[in-house]
DNA sequence: AAAAGAAGGGTAACAGTGTTACCCGAGAGA
DNA sequence: TCTCTCGGGTAACACTGTTACCCTTCTTTT
């Protein structure tokens, strides 16, 4: 059962053209939104046959998995970005301002994570442990700031979820259209500062 | 131009009619989620033909913002179904509950309401506006907060938002089984502690 | 070296979707 | 009674995801 020299370039080539599909998926939703992740679209994008996403990607949930994998992927590059910072609790809010960032400049991205916006299809149980770790770094950076003593009254993964629920949350209203223009931003910042509030360790009533 | 007997008769046939079919819609969406939302489908549980749906209400579209301004509808009487309370804070707390109750009740129709779950459907103004509504409940329980002195910090308004921004961020991923069994509830509780926390008038610092 | 086997990929079909042009038939108005 | 308007059924259109069939190409075997 050796693997010879044809397999490996067969493999690679394929390897190539899953890559060339999957940017041609990516440019659809970017530039068109869900509405245009159809096998035969990106198919005809990539100027291949329908039946060649089938063979490399399994049919459309294949390829639609890999997709939402690639924006929680998008996410943790963009999380990434955020400096380091001598402060852990000012890195922290820079995080929470990198989250909405993420949201409103790849809006269909995050329609596709956490809305579902591609019909029909769910992620499995493998795809949501990886997807998941990319909010480690959200619990890191609470478990720093408990760390520096800056932060207190809860385990850093409790303080990190209700975090991200009530980010999620704004986000989430925010990219549907429930908000007038301009409101969002600065309910954005009330929210974050109030779910934060309770859990500083310097607890002066503060109701900027 | 007046409005022969038959008229009347024939617009109310129609709105029977309508009923009948909005029905079905709704058995459908409940009992197997929106994908079960097809225009043949729900034709031929009604016993006509898919050309009435466009009749009466135009189009998929039309349908569609039927339902969902009926899920908006069904939010609000489960929302009035919170007894009047001497204490507007534990009212408050208890609408807060019933938020994610009816979420859970009725996975589908708020995902439905909040996730866009019918692909191609976008509310128009007027529909945003009356389901918008339904949140005057929310800015009258804290309206009545502010005003009993046991809240202060923020507009009604503000505070509204925010606490609605922190339930549908938590709800949201529940429902989209972002989190383990059990440790949902929790968290909820948890979130809508901290997120009131800030703006309590008697500003103890709690940490349950 | 030639025949046999395996496998990727194109074509064209299937069943489903929303939508609509075309009809027919029933009631309104003359 | 004759016309005429209009609701509604049939059947088609252009889409969707998916797959059976076939051809080509490379590997393997004799």
């Amino acid at each position: 059962m050796t693997v010879t020299a044809y397999q490996q370039a067969q493999r690679q080539g394929q390897g190539v053209v899953r890559d060339v599909i999957l940017d041609a998926a990516k440019r659809l939703l970017v530039g068109e939104g869900p509405g245009a992740l159809t096998v035969r679209r990106i198919s005809a994008e990539v100027g291949c046959s329908t039946k060649v996403i089938y063979t490399l990607f399994g049919g459309k949930d294949g390829l639609s998995e890999a997709l939402w994998l690639e924006g929680f992927a998008r996410f943790e590059r963009r999380l990434l970005e955020v400096p380091a910072h001598d402060d852990p609790l000012a890195r922290l809010h820079e995080g929470l301002a990198a989250y909405r960032d993420y949201a409103l400049s790849e809006p269909d991205y995050y329609r596709v994570m956490f809305q579902g916006a591609m019909p029909g299809f769910k992620a499995g149980e493998e795809s949501v442990r990886v997807a998941k770790r990319t909010f480690d770094l959200l619990v890191r950076g609470v478990a720093a700031c408990l760390e520096a003593g800056v932060l207190r009254g809860g385990t850093a993964t409790e303080i990190a979820d209700v975090l991200w629920m009530a980010m999620h949350g704004a986000v989430s209203l925010e990219i549907s259209d429930f908000f007038d223009q301009g409101e969002a931003e600065q309910r954005y910042r009330l929210l974050c500062a109030s779910v934060l509030t309770p859990f500083l360790a310097s607890a002066e009533k503060d109701a900027s």
